[in-house]
DNA sequence: TTCAACTTTGTAATGATTACAACATTATAA
DNA sequence: TTATAATGTTGTAATCATTACAAAGTTGAA
């Protein structure tokens, strides 16, 4: 499903940013920063604000359209993908892996009603481990 | 355990700000922030900085004596339990419930060597859920 | 007792994010 | 088509948690 077919699925105005900036999150399996979306486009839109990625990402996220990962002590990062999964967070090279959740986190709510679900893990990387050695 | 014989163990100087912090830590299961061990602390300790409470958070979290809880858009919370567990947060009262994990979170990591696991949820807890209805 | 190491403190700096107001663009209905 | 309201975009300033830093206080070992 394209940008385009998004946006217009759930309402939101399909702009010549907002296609752009979902399209590149979509595109960009790197969970990018605000400041990695805005550096990447700010090439072919010249006039871009920051400002505009930011409340982008907003609209998006609080339509359910993209996810955030957030990694303490660092800025927010945006997911394209919406299904669920894991986050490792390499703490050598910085890099955000996708990590497929064998089976569903079962645990005792007590009347919670869960919205959203996060599961993370930090540590260090295949590649950076063999950097190690 | 006591604050005292858990600085000891770890070869921490158990000054008299360090166990008063780690003692509030370890007797309020409501994962405080910073904020609000200084403002509990300030008044026996007219003379207590923020710094020193962010200092020695940070002591005790580089040492595994507490853990941090990391709620987006939140400051920081610490928590004296360091078992395996979860977190529910409810973005109706603000409150942080600790969540037990029914089976360990199994995943595909692909070489990935875990330091730490984070399983939060956000939704709505079961005291506001009633006042909703 | 003295000196070095460590702890505590207050202020200033940092950095991500949001608030806000001006301006630009688009949609709608007369 | 034109007028007007609604929405989108921008830049600057404000916010707020956290860290940096340097000065002052405290402690413990020689």
């Amino acid at each position: 499903m394209n940008a385009l077919q998004i946006l217009h699925d759930k309402k939101i105005r399909p702009s010549g940013l907002r296609l752009k900036i979902l399209d590149y999150i979509l595109n960009h399996k790197t969970h990018p920063t605000i400041d990695e979306i805005y550096e990447a486009l700010i090439e072919d839109n010249p006039t871009l604000s920051k400002t505009t990625v930011y409340n982008t990402t907003k609209v998006l996220f609080e339509n359910g359209v993209v996810k955030q990962v957030a990694i303490e002590g660092q800025p927010m990062r945006y997911d394209g993908d919406i299904k669920m999964h894991g986050h490792s967070f390499c703490r050598m090279c910085n890099n955000v892996y996708d990590v497929e959740l064998l089976e569903e986190v079962k645990a005792d709510f007590n009347g919670f009603t869960v919205e959203d679900t996060q599961v993370s893990y930090s540590g260090i990387c295949k590649n950076c481990n063999t950097k190690l050695n």
